[in-house]
RNA sequence: GGGCUCGUGGUCUAGGGGUUAUGACGUCGCCUUGACAUGGCGAAGAUCGCAGGUUCAAUUCCUGCCGAGCCCA
């Protein structure tokens, strides 16, 4: 007996951030980094690029911890794990920013200037999320850090769709697109949001060539130069006889027909208005797909500046808004207008903008899916998914895929499509594999192929061809972001770039994700590993739930119930105290307060508290309440034990240890293994509640107060079984926090816990011993009972209690233990 | 409007056809046990959302409804 190794009174969080600063200084690279020539088992995850935009938030950044706790218990169980560290950087959010900050639009600065300014403040953005991740104790390979709009990341992307491109799965065609009219791009129907608006429903008079009337409702006026045809439903009685008859357009317009056919569709609500639809291009998908199924031609109504074209007569050049304010005028002036009312409708906006969107006819890229799926539901079923429930989501998305996915868009901050067109627009020039390319600046490297645009077969080398070509015509279209962060699991896997590795490391070991981008970034990493590949991207798909407010709703900046990531992070840190203003249920507000939390309490937390797959409510002070205490016990518990000398051999087990060490040495190993047999299953929450309950109960309160006296008077068995157990319990508890383990671990053995490449050897378990326990526990509570029921304190002698039978085996300790006297 | 999840003490949560339903926070009471009052021990507190059905038996399975969340048209 001495004094405590452990000189620090407590847990503390800036105890904690000295640690952290040491542990990201000192061998972090030896410790975290990826060896690809590793002879152990390689574990790589595929970890999703986080977006830098000011402030992450803090849903996300528990998620992150949770991958952080997967990486380091893969490399606790001896694999060799590459957690790399990726920041998705391309994309229309940091466009939205430049254009906030600077308060000009896009297209009013020159590309190239408009790039420089985007990738200034996107690398400020990018460092402060650096330091979050650091802070929340990520054990990234931060040397390898991946941005994806490196020109390494690009050129593999632009290398994909080449080859994509060269095997026809991805084609250029004339479609129907939505499209955002205000940022004037392209997006795809993952983009797309529904909010409820209040539109005008406008009942509208038209004549058929025979002089009948017909009302026909809709939210849409101004797109009535656009209707190809007017549908009823087949068994809608009211207006078979108009079947075949021809409606004279109650709306002119210039360089059309004036008159439509009536015809018949299924997919008309007979109760929605009159029953009567007009069926523009494009009104909605409804449109399009009637549009699709008649062989239709579409009137283009809307050109790319969101204004009506020519075709509308006296609406022409105007906005949409406008256009339909002038529309009704119109009709109303004509007599037209039956009658107009307010009415509720759900319309499409777009997810980063909000705007409302149109469907225009648009020339783009798509990614052939559709003739994918069912490969792909194969390569499905060989990917483990954890939870299992959570595939739905992903089967739910994939039933409901009608259309190719559109992958250009008319941005700028975006991976470049590598394409440029020679004059006569017949031939197209690609770069070569692994090239980054900016075809709007640039001509074509040397070593690029001409292809030609509609076979896509190879008619020879750019340089050999240079002077048949005509002037160049650089493709200005940018990829879809998703274009781009779906290659994730291949970038980071070697693919392009080391095929060594690549073949030992893909598929990917596990994709970890939120279950809300699903639909996107999951389906299209499983689709490029279908085309590209033709097996599934991923062994294990992890999918957890999202972050909510403390009343289960989800954090967003309008409700205003975020909570930002590094006030939880930084609360206790210098003494300063965390408050929170939360805007609650009803408009009310409400605070929340703590004192100390920190990345340790943080993680313990998330990974104690929720399933994988829930959705988990996030309230600083719950998280103080129910996880701080949980460390300082643990915290004591070590430093109990750090006052008793360390015997010699710890791996060598005593022959003659005593019974309640043997006890719970069964104990604790049964604890382990199912630890062990979690951590292997990716079970966070099953290894983090033994842990718990194990060090915060039986050991500290019924082991250790058991063993107490023989520690104190020097018994080196007893020594030897604390030190045991608490060495290998803080390699096995250092997924979780790996900075307090690493801080005690180190103080005390002088190895750290977070370095341990194999999980702690299980010492064995002696069934009959087990068994014993809830015995132990429940006469330990009927003294501790009765001393309370008589007055007397704990630590006082107790008369007349009898040791059950079973427990016999014991009585020597339990008198001790209690100070039983007969 | 459709699909998928979820609904367990005041709060959060485990479980899952069968005697007294898990644990934590909070509450209350007691206790400075030679690590820990940022601690320990104990107590109270739940007709397992509602209504039907299947069953000898349902909180657990089924159906409907109500509420929440996510996704989609």
């Amino acid at each position: 007996m001495s004094t405590p190794k452990i000189s620090d009174k407590r847990w503390s969080i800036d105890l904690e951030k000295r640690i952290q600063e040491e542990h990201y200084r000192e061998n972090y690279s030896s410790r975290y980094s990826f060896n690809p020539e590793s002879e152990k088992e390689l574990f790589i995850i595929d970890t999703p690029p986080p977006y830098p935009s000011g402030t992450w938030h803090i849903g996300a950044v528990a998620q992150y911890s949770m991958i952080d706790v997967i990486a380091r218990s893969q490399r606790l169980l001896g694999k060799e794990v590459f957690f790399p560290w990726g920041v998705d950087r391309n994309g229309i959010n940091i466009e939205f920013t430049v254009e906030k900050k600077t308060g000009k639009k896009m297209r009013t600065f020159e590309r190239g200037k408009f790039i420089e300014i985007c990738r200034e403040t996107i690398d400020e953005y990018t460092q402060a999320m650096r330091e979050t991740a650091c802070r929340v104790g990520l054990s990234c390979d931060f040397e390898k850090e991946y941005l994806t709009d490196s020109p390494e990341f690009r050129g593999a992307s632009q290398s994909i769709f080449v080859q994509l491109f060269k095997q026809g799965d991805i084609i250029e065609d004339y479609r129907p697109n939505i499209y955002d009219t205000i940022e004037k791009t392209t997006i795809a129907d993952a983009e797309v949001q529904r909010i409820t608006r209040k539109t005008k429903l406008c009942d509208v008079k038209w004549i058929t060539e025979d002089g009948d009337e017909l009302v026909i409702s809709t939210t849409r006026p101004e797109l009535i130069c656009a209707c190809g045809v007017v549908v009823v439903h087949p068994e809608d009685e009211r207006y078979t006889h108009l079947v075949g008859k021809k409606l004279e357009l109650p709306l002119p317009t210039k360089g059309r027909s004036n008159l439509v056919e009536i015809k018949q569709h299924p997919s008309v609500k007979m109760e929605f208005g009159s029953g009567v639809l007009m069926v523009c291009s494009f009104g909605d998908q409804n449109d399009v797909s009637i549009f699709r199924e008649l062989g239709l031609s579409p009137f283009v109504a809307i050109n790319l500046d969101g204004n009506i074209t020519e075709i509308g007569g006296p609406l022409e050049n105007l906005s949409v808004i406008d256009a339909r304010k002038e529309a009704i005028l119109l009709l109303e002036a004509r007599g037209s207008l039956v009658s107009i009312k307010d009415h509720d409708q759900e319309i499409p906006v777009s997810e980063r903008g909000n705007n409302p969107v149109e469907i225009i006819l648009l020339k783009e890229w798509y990614v052939k899916q559709i003739d994918a799926l069912d490969r792909m539901r194969n390569h499905i079923k060989e990917i483990n998914f954890i939870p299992p429930r959570n595939q739905q989501f992903l089967d739910d998305w994939m039933n409901g895929i009608s259309i190719d996915w559109p992958i250009s868009r008319r941005r700028w901050y975006h991976t470049e499509v590598p394409i440029w067109y020679s004059e006569d627009e017949k031939m197209i020039i690609v770069p070569p594999s692994g090239s980054y390319v900016q075809p709007w600046r640039e001509n074509p490297p040397d070593e690029s192929e001409v292809l030609d645009r509609i076979t896509r077969e190879k008619i020879g080398s750019y340089s050999e061809m240079i002077d048949d070509l005509g002037a160049l015509i650089p493709e200005e279209k940018v990829f879809d972001t998703w274009m781009d962060s779906s290659n994730s699991n291949l970038f980071v896997s070697g693919y392009l770039q080391d095929s060594s590795l690549f073949d030992k490391a893909f598929p990917t070991s596990i994709r970890p994700q939120g279950k809300e981008i699903v639909r996107t970034w999951l389906y299209y990493t499983l689709l490029k590993s279908t085309l590209l590949l033709n097996k599934p991207g991923f062994e294990n798909i992890w999918i957890d739930g999202l972050g909510m407010d403390p009343w289960g709703r989800k954090m967003s900046k309008s409700l205003g119930n975020g909570i930002d990531a590094n006030s939880v992070l930084e609360c206790g840190a210098g003494g300063r105290t965390g408050s929170w203003k939360i805007k609650g249920l009803e408009g009310k507000q409400v605070n929340f307060r703590a004192n100390k939390i920190g990345s340790e309490c943080f993680r313990l937390w998330k990974a104690c508290e929720a399933q994988v797959g829930d959705d988990f409510q996030i309230n600083p002070e719950e998280i103080e309440a129910k996880y701080f205490g949980v460390l300082t016990k643990i915290f004591n518990v070590v430093r109990f034990a750090s006052q008793f000398s360390i015997p010699d051999d710890l791996d060598q087990i005593p022959d003659d240890l005593d019974i309640e060490d043997r006890w719970i040495l069964s104990e604790f190993s049964k604890m382990m293994q199912k630890t062990k047999d979690s951590w292997g299953n990716i079970d966070i929450y099953s290894a983090s509640q033994g842990l718990k309950n194990f060090g915060t109960g039986v050991f500290p309160s019924h082991w250790l107060e058991m063993a107490k006296s023989r520690l104190y008077d020097g018994d080196i068995k007893a020594a030897w079984t604390i030190h045991r157990i608490v060495r290998d319990y803080l390699q096995a508890f250092s997924p979780i926090c790996p900075f307090f383990t690493h801080y005690l671990s180190t103080t005390l053995y002088g190895e750290s816990a977070v370095d341990a490449c194999s999980f702690p050897k299980i010492i064995g378990i002696d069934d009959e011993l087990i068994s014993s326990t809830e015995s132990i526990m429940n006469f330990n509570s009927k003294v501790w009972k009765t001393k309370k029921e008589m007055g007397i304190s704990l630590n006082s002698e107790i008369q007349g209690i009898k040791i059950p039978v079973e427990l016999e085996v014991f009585s020597v300790q339990l008198i001790n233990m209690h100070k039983l006297s007969s």
